[in-house]
Order: C-alpha cells, then structure tokens, then sequence
DNA sequence: TTATTGCCGCCACCTTTGTGAAGTAAACCT
DNA sequence: AGGTTTACTTCACAAAGGTGGCGGCAATAA
C-alpha cells in the first residue's frame, strides 16, 4: 500500500485522514499470470495499481484479441469507458506476469469525492494525466508507418518489448503478428 | 454565455454564485473563418465553448496539416495535452465557419476549483467524458480500415463531412484525400 | 518421455493505401 | 474581366501491410 501513497505524491499531496480513508476501501489482490482480473461485460466498479507483475486491457474485434493498452509496476489501470459512465465494459483486464494489486473500490472513492475535495482532486489529475497520454497516443497511430510506432514504443518503452508477448504488442500496435515481425527483422 | 450554463447542467448543477464566478473569469470572441484562434507553440491557458461555428485543432506533422479533432456548437475545445501540462502546445485551434465563442480564463478557473469545489466537479466530469471519448476513438483508429472509418463517421456525425473541407476530415481519418475521395467514389 | 499447445518467424500472394502528376470547377482576388 | 488559388477527383504506379499456410522451438501437460 505504501508505493501507492507513493504514487499518489507526485499528483496531490494527502492528509493522512485521507490516506487513511483510501486504504479502507483498499484492498490487496494476488493473482496469477493469464488469469483475467475482471471479464468482459461486466461494469467496472474498481480502480487498480499495480505493485509487482504486469497487466493489459484488451477486447475482442469479430473474435480477435487486441490490446488497447498495457500496465506495469507503480501505475493505475482502469477501464475508463466503463468507470466513468456506468456501462458494462466491453474490454477485460489480464494478467500477464503474475501480480498483485491494490484494488480501489471505485463506488465508494466516488463517495470519498464529497468528504474530500483533495480526493477528487488528487484522482482528477491522476485521470487528467492518463487524459493526456491518451491524446498523444493517437497522434501517434494516425500518421506513423507501423515501424515507426515499433520503433518509437521500442524507444519510449523497451520493458514492454521484453516482459510482454509479441503478439500482444502487435495488436497493441495496430498490425499483425507477421507484419510485426517483418518490422523486427529490419525488413 | 446561457447555453454554456445549459452545457454545464449536463455535468453537474452550479450554484448561481458559482456561474457567476465563471462568468467572471469568461469572455466571448468573434472570429471570422480561416483564423486560428490560438496559434501553435502558445501555452495553452484557455478552455473555449462554442456558441456558434466551427472549429478544429491541427498540428503540422513534417510540414504537412494534420487536424487532431472537430468541434461544433455547444461544445467545448481545449488543447488538453498543454492545458493540463503547462508545456507549450504544438497544436492550432483554427475557425472553419465563423464563430462566436466563450472563452474561459484557464488558470484563473483552476483557482476557482479551491473556492467552489462544485467547478472543480464540474470541470472533472467534463474531461472525464472528453476522455471516454478519446479512448473509443483509438478504438476505431487502431483496427478499423479507411473505409470503415469513414463510414462510422458519416454515420455517427454527418454534420462533419457536411460542413468540414473533406481535407480536413481525410487527415481526421488517418489517411490522404486521394484515399478519401476513392473511398468516397464507392471504390 | 512423448504429445500438445503457444509463440514466433518466414514465404507467397493479394488488397489497401500512399505518391506524384494532372485536370476540373468553384471561390477569391484585383 | 482575367488570373490565381483552393478544393476535389482521377489515373498509373509503388509501397505497406494483411492473409493463409508452414515450420521450428520451448514450455507445459499427460
């Protein structure tokens, strides 16, 4: 729980009455590689952070696996489609190394919001972060050449390269499995 | 400025004192079409709402024009990736019809966010939304072909390739006119 | 051990999209 | 009016990336 406070200092510092607060609603997961932390379909009520182990969000697209996004040690993952309206997800969270995760009752935080504005606040720009890094991904996607994204992901994140199967990182990237390993080969 | 408060009640109701606060620190712009609005390289220190018009966010991808996003009436536009970062954006907001919008003082907002917890709220779940947007539109960007795009597209919001030069809706999809205007030839 | 499964690379072929160039029509100047 | 610029389309060709299939290797299961 403390790399969480951790985390939390580099956004908004906290009363240790509000700390206090988050770790009641906390608790602490283990959970084993290739399992599924949450399924599809189901509407996310959690906020995760990863303190060891490796996960991803991903979707089916007409029966194939992509993958929207990864997560690592010391970061917040979350199905924010879902948590921020209501709906069922149409994306689940996987294991990829095994792990364990601090899980954040979404419901009950939302709740914490009235009674502490530094909550809110501290979440609003962890959120306003993720915000941002999601805007840039894009413009990466939509006018970079598949190698390009490859060499700027090796670049920007070479962890994810060693600790993450291929194909995840194929999909993740917009291409398949073959054109990804055409890219690996230099051509 | 009443259909900027009619957009904020979709969020979260204010107090009258509250609006006034933002009514404050808010003023409306006239400007004709083909101006930018904010150039590129500026910090971004404002959050614009439109009353009327068009406008989009580009940027130049080496040399070439790029637009990022669309905005019509009764929404807001922001260059986030600066506004929520204090770095210098690379991006442009550029008048496409001509437009009366309000413009809100940024840095004075978020000093409102620590009188009026409300605006804070408010403001919190304007981005959250603009971000579930965000990340379904990586959806569709990541494995969906041009011509699919371009169909959810002329599905989901007509009123872009209605009102919008279909140059700028063909770098919005990701692709060149040439792909565009083949695609839109039915092949 | 052997069988199975999953991950990864490679080949041949085909589809989609980009590139450069050119043409038309409308809008915008003076 | 004449000339220029802008928006859009089309063509021929080239490049990038997808598809289906196959093979090798390592991890796991029986």
């Amino acid at each position: 729980m403390n790399s969480l406070f951790q985390y939390f200092k580099k956004f908004n510092l906290l009363s240790k009455e509000a700390e206090h607060a988050i770790a009641e609603i906390s608790s602490i997961v283990t959970i084993k590689k290739n399992k599924d932390l949450q399924p599809i379909g189901h509407t996310c009520k959690t906020i995760y952070f990863i303190n060891k182990g490796v996960a991803r969000i991903y979707y089916l697209k007409d029966g194939i696996d992509i993958t929207e996004s990864f997560a690592f040690e010391n970061n917040i993952i979350a199905r924010v489609e879902s948590l921020f309206t209501g709906k069922p997800s149409r994306k689940a969270i996987q294991i990829l190394e095994d792990a364990e995760i601090v899980a954040i009752n979404a419901n009950q935080l939302f709740k914490l919001y009235d009674t502490y504005p530094e909550i809110e606040r501290l979440f609003r720009k962890i959120f306003e972060a993720a915000y941002v890094e999601t805007v840039n991904r894009i413009e990466g996607i939509q006018f970079h050449s598949a190698e390009e994204r490859y060499k700027a992901l090796l670049h920007e994140a070479p962890n994810v390269l060693m600790r993450v199967p291929l194909k995840h990182v194929a999909s993740y990237l917009g291409i398949t499995q073959v054109s990804l390993s055409r890219i690996r080969g230099h051509r």
